[in-house]
DNA sequence: ATAATAGTGTCTTTCAGACAGTATAGT
DNA sequence: ACTATACTGTCTGAAAGACACTATTAT
């Protein structure tokens, strides 16, 4: 607004504060992405004139160094100074899967101290959501053994505590990945404690076998989160091939939800995001299914995304 | 599981490879936190025998040096070496307001290249709700001038562009920040873009006065998050007051959402939330009304809270 | 015919929205 | 009586949940 360049107590104008900035004089912890990359395979049933049943699967790396070596991890990696956090998961992602334009979402950033063994690490995570068919399946052009896991994560118990200012709520929550012969299992609690006029939620490991890091709790987080926006959002598009039948999307639903949906209604309500195409599936002992896609002239209520919040 | 240390390629224990571990092998980026601290305050309407109004109010700090010497700025500060992301919000709370027990929550995390002229600065923003009459209104032990701003933020336009693949969804909000004779304005544009089965928000300053920074943007994004999670969780009541009437409470939503509710449906909704108590108004020219709490054994049903989503 | 899936019709309950009405203090 | 607020009752229509029913293919 003025010409004549502003001055600071020390009298140095913006330019002459600027060149004498030293960037270290607070401690700089380090700044990674972590990815959350889902997506859902079909898997046989085996048995005769059956449809695939359907499995969320979730990426990991195997550790090929210390801290946590030969455990399994959530794909990520140091944010460079020249790029942004989103640009530093766009660059994991297409690291790690080769895939470039899928749904990605910052989800929540991770602060704990001592988090992370070698030094102090802040780590922001990243939902992201592919459809299979788009993915090279034996992921990673980066070194080390990398898997799609099998996600189980189940709600096993909820208490309830009411204290005279408030309540408390406890959930737990199993996970459960798999992938052949490695099984990985950990225990997450989400305390939500409100105390008044405050309240403010938790999220703690309870035990962790095999996972590296705090990534239990990263992957509970988000499959809470994915829960959650998969009910009035269309995220789940972002996980289906470019056509499907309803009964598909509907499987994607329910291994999402961890729970089985009444057809007719949920037909329903998702009629409004799908449109008709005009092949069917031409398969084996039943009746043929039409095939739609997604209705992308659909818009969703929620403004707060970032590709959410 | 195994007593004998495993090593990695190089042959080190994990200890050695600790004590060997160069935390500067990746550039490290400052981290602060930026804090959103909303209340909502009683305005006089002067005029005979009526309620007061209520604003919506925001804390913004004045800058005293550079860069953006003398804008206004969200409060916040360098995150330190020995204390998570969360304790540094709470800290940070502590010293421009003197209150520790209130709601915190964080919201999202901004690393745009550029964002701050000094280094490279990655801040994580966290949104805080406090009742006013908790509240020091001089706020600020800390240096320099500090200012409770009434928050206006319109959406102003919504442009909605079909695409051969999907539509792009442009929402323009007008922000006004005002502070006795001090005011600060600015627009932001939400641009939400779905091609195919990708999707994407992206949230721009389209032009800024009085802002340091780009928190403007910040502020946006918490508002509408704020807009958001008042219809589904109990997070109004943290503004509120130990006792209030409905009336009041009406009058908090409305300012948040910026818009007229109806009595009666209001009522009915919020009917589970409150308890009524045995005190009633009894200040000026029409009918008293009853007292109410905040009904601390009501659940909500979104686990997704951190201090959601 | 049968197995297995595809797809529809409709009843009930719940809830949001709209509106009209009654009640009660101070002056 | 009048003003300004407090509070209630009820109609409507949309959406969620539950369930029963019909349709169509390959073998």
């Amino acid at each position: 607004m003025k010409d004549q360049p502003l001055k600071n107590r020390e009298g140095l104008t913006e330019t002459e504060f600027l060149a004498a900035y030293d960037p270290n004089r607070y401690g700089r912890p380090s700044v990674t992405v972590d990815l959350l990359i889902f997506t859902v395979t079909d898997e046989e049933t085996g048995s005769y004139r059956r449809l695939p049943g359907k499995a969320l699967k979730l990426l990991l790396v195997r550790r090929a160094d210390h801290p946590f070596l030969g455990q399994w991890a959530l794909p990520g990696g140091f944010v460079r100074t020249g790029e942004s956090l989103n640009e530093a998961a766009v660059r994991e992602l297409r690291e790690e899967t080769n895939v470039e334009r899928v749904y990605l979402e910052q989800l929540y950033t991770w602060g704990d101290v001592g988090r992370d063994p070698r030094t102090r690490v802040i780590s922001a995570s990243y939902l992201s959501l592919a459809d299979s068919s788009c993915l090279d399946v034996r992921a990673g052009s980066d070194a080390g053994e990398a898997g799609w896991f099998t996600v189980v994560c189940r709600l096993t118990q909820e208490r309830k505590t009411v204290t005279p200012e408030g309540h408390i709520l406890a959930k737990t929550y199993s996970l459960s990945l798999r992938h052949g012969e490695t099984e990985l299992s950990a225990e997450i609690e989400a305390v939500k404690t409100v105390e008044g006029r405050v309240s403010q939620t938790q999220w703690e490991i309870v035990h962790s076998e095999g996972l590296a890091f705090d990534h239990a709790k990263l992957i509970a987080y988000a499959v809470e989160r994915l829960r959650g926006k998969i009910k009035y959002t269309d995220i789940a598009f972002r996980l289906m091939p470019e056509r499907f039948t309803l009964t598909e999307l509907q499987k994607v639903y329910e291994v999402i939800l961890d729970k089985d949906l009444l057809k007719a209604n949920f037909r329903r309500k998702l009629a409004g995001m799908v449109i008709e195409t005009d092949g069917m599936t031409k398969d084996g002992g039943h009746r043929p299914a039409k095939l739609y896609r997604f209705n992308a002239a659909w818009a969703d209520s929620d403004a707060n995304e970032e590709g959410r919040s």
